[in-house]
DNA sequence: GTCGGCAGGATTGTATACGGTTGCGCATAC
DNA sequence: GTATGCGCAACCGTATACAATCCTGCCGAC
């Protein structure tokens, strides 16, 4: 309610990044897919100028990368960046979820439980991608709780990448079943307990590394040099 | 080495985007500062599409802000940012510092007593922006030495940010006595001692944010409204 | 003398044009 | 049938042009 509409008369190329970026968190746009200037110009009516701005801030936050003549695509983060993405996540989120746990208000409760509430609801209606975005908005919506702008902006910038991660390396499908995670959180939260919060917090990051299938096998599309073992 | 020449020919903006942080992180472009796109593009001969490049990717990190129809500045951090700023530095680099302990190189730290002594030379000439900016770099390789890209790149961004923050919010300009803190864990990291690395890094940390004078004033160009003390 | 409005200049926002590079496809030779 | 070289189409990088907005200084009215 607050970033979509509200940007859009204040910064043209604003809107065109918060789509994307909602796009590939909902796994609409696949890791790879590549996002020509001036297609994504005419979809949004604006011209190839605004649709750079929007590509520069994803490459910027990491969800795309831009090569020079070559492009915009969507980005394929390798094993190692993922397994950064989540050690960082480490380091920030359980410290962020106890502050989060101190001066929580009721009125944030509500607006967690909401989340928690519409991630299922997009689950019952088979809407992985969008339950999967939710799921993300839930951590967001704690590092807002904890009122540090700076650590939140980091987190938001993880957890697309968390999307984008999960995308590649996500080990079945079907398992979306971290709502308990969630859950307890919000117990913790609720009742102020900020080591408890900062403790799940952290079992929660390790149990989704645990999802992830990060053997060294490379991103699927990998670069032609190292698939082929030749110097 | 690898970020100042090797990029320029990959990217027109990049220059420009590192010559306008060099000289914010060396204080000589001071918080608040327009930056007009035709002038930035007549003095590095480009065009203001490029220089505009330059500019959302100094925004992006938080260096300079970007209103409607009014142009570039030079950022001006609150103290409430001044302090987020720190505590996200404290969330991060002691962990940091441990893990750098633990693989760091003879040839890394080599590196790190260049990097020393290069400060020193820069305070002794009389160079406390090249002092201020080496002081910062210091920070960065320890990051660079965790091999923790991710990591970095935040850490990259909020000491560049500390930059700003000690241009408004220092106490007492001629005091830049923190050599000894670098030398102290430059040990600590020779031995590979990362509990202590860590320790001392968020002493470190402490120690430079007692060193600025966080009380609630604003900003010192502050907005004239809060500046007059004037409704 | 002060306040309000208006016009001019300056600066930014956006679109478009032009040049250069990349990559693909086809044709031709072997 | 396969490989190689050429040509074209698509796309990106940069510059420039035009429109919109804002700031400033001046002028007139009260």
């Amino acid at each position: 309610m607050d970033d979509r509409s509200a940007a859009v008369a204040e910064d043209s190329s604003a809107p065109v990044a918060q789509w994307l970026a909602r796009a590939i968190h909902e796994h609409r746009l696949h890791p790879g897919t590549k996002l020509p200037e001036d297609e994504v110009g005419e979809i949004f009516g604006v011209s190839r100028t605004v649709v750079r701005a929007a590509l520069q801030k994803l490459a910027h936050d990491r969800l795309v990368v831009l090569r020079r003549n070559k492009g915009a695509h969507v980005a394929q983060p390798t094993v190692r960046e993922a397994r950064e993405v989540f050690e960082a996540r480490a380091l920030l989120e359980p410290r962020t979820a106890r502050s989060a746990a101190e001066r929580i208000t009721p009125s944030d409760l509500d607006r967690l439980r909401a989340h928690i509430d519409e991630e299922h609801a997009a689950l019952a209606a088979g809407e992985p991608g969008r339950a999967l975005r939710l799921s993300g908005l839930f951590h967001i919506e704690i590092a807002r709780i904890a009122d540090q702008d700076t650590i939140c902006q980091f987190i938001t910038q993880l957890i697309a990448r968390s999307s984008l991660i999960i995308a590649l390396y996500w080990k079945r499908r079907n398992a979306l079943c971290e709502s308990h995670a969630h859950h307890a959180l919000l117990q913790a939260l609720s009742q102020h307990d900020g080591a408890g919060a900062e403790d799940l917090m952290k079992g929660h990051l390790v149990d989704l590394v645990s999802l992830l299938d990060l053997r060294n096998t490379p991103a699927s599309p990998r670069s032609l040099h190292e698939a082929l073992g030749r110097p």
